[in-house]
DNA sequence: CCAAAAGTGTTCGTACTACACCCATGC
DNA sequence: GCATGGGTGTAGTACGAACACTTTTGG
């Protein structure tokens, strides 16, 4: 079967940038392509928008595909659309991008897909197509995008503490924070509450432990 | 001549918001539509990209084309893809938008366009397509960015008075803003100078004419 | 008792807000 | 001389930035 049309076409995929926190690192994840062009090498999950569905569907589907994520915070980044960005055709690229918590999570290679892995940002591998550029517009929109809204949240697990969530804004802005501002400024947004639980690692202190009083919202804040 | 591709692929164009600020009134430029579909309904001007251009290509030429604009400051603003958006096949739309003085406009109307006119974003007509929903996301951008950024000095004429570029960003944010602090305000930005020169208009004091100091740059700032 | 992270208050500076009157001009 | 928009200063407040020590635990 194939499809003709009276003016050329271009491609249309969606490609998805997912931020996460591990190990105290801004990582994100990356599929080893498991076809040509650029087979073997380290790219973006994404695929081909299909007629009947939208480009949020499309970015939604191909999380669940190659990444097993569902459910989590999915925003439109940027489309790139230069000529030759693909060797096959053109194609054009509407990037989404979303944050996750590390924890729990299952990676799983979609088909076109060998192997997924995570990658913190300071060390990615060489990166097929224009893919190195996507993710520096991604980071640069979440860098942004923190200061301004509550989208961090969307990285924490069901429970943390004050010194993991001040971690994860440290490497997202990329700059280090005051303890004792950054706990006055989280607290006084009324957005976590205590669980009335504690958690202990190592030989120190145990931290409170905090849960999200509205997991799903991400607010404009300041 | 046609073109033949094994996998469907939808068409995309791009459409552009061109805003403006018209008798102290926020405007934005529409065209009259030529041809089917939608032939005679208002619609952002917008074209199908070609396979040579880039995206931001295609949209400058748009705005060349449909309404003689040039070297205006631009940017892309969203992708809108849901199916069914355009009756005739699928369209995915790369919105971009635009912010012009209003002084010295030429509209010229292109081949597929019968005529361009301005109309004040609380007086649109019935439009074409999804391009209420493009218009409202562009409004809601550029309110944001006229906050953080200088963005709104991209209204101005070569020169103007302080009391037009407050018009101008009441306009575009919105509401009122007091005339000592917006002063105080913009010039302790340090990105707009006196001329020197005055401009007088009817039975009161003239006003200084204020010339922007480096046009061509919008920063961020907050 | 020592190491390690958790937790906690105060001071200072600055930037935004609110607010009212005189000035220069044309008619 | 009056109507019209142009132009100016000050005081109060709120928010972000800087900064150091005590607490609780495990080993």
């Amino acid at each position: 079967m194939t499809y003709t049309y009276e003016y050329p076409h271009p491609a249309v995929t969606t490609d998805i940038v997912i931020f996460t926190v591990r190990d105290a690192k801004l990582n994100l994840l990356l599929i080893k392509r498991g076809m040509d062009p650029h087979k073997g090498s380290w790219a973006l999950p994404g695929g081909f928008v299909r007629m009947e569905e939208s480009l949020d569907e499309c970015a939604k589907r191909e999380l669940e595909e190659e990444a097993g994520l569902s459910d989590v915070y999915l925003e439109q980044l940027y489309t790139f659309g230069k000529p030759g960005r693909d060797p096959r055709e053109r194609v054009i690229s509407v990037a989404y991008y979303t944050l996750t918590p590390s924890e729990g999570m299952e990676l799983a290679a979609g088909t076109d897909a060998e192997e997924a892995q995570w990658f913190p940002i300071d060390k990615l591998p060489q990166l097929a197509f224009d893919h190195q550029e996507i993710i520096e517009v991604a980071q640069a929109r979440l860098a942004a995008k923190m200061e301004y809204s509550t989208i961090g949240l969307q990285f924490m697990p069901e429970e943390f503490t004050l010194s993991q969530l001040q971690t994860v804004y440290e490497q997202a802005i990329g700059r280090e924070l005051d303890k004792r501002n950054f706990r006055k400024w989280i607290l006084s947004l009324k957005l976590i509450e205590e669980t009335g639980k504690k958690f202990s690692r190592g030989a120190h202190r145990p931290a409170m432990l905090y849960r999200i009083i509205d997991p799903k919202s991400v607010k404009i804040i300041r």
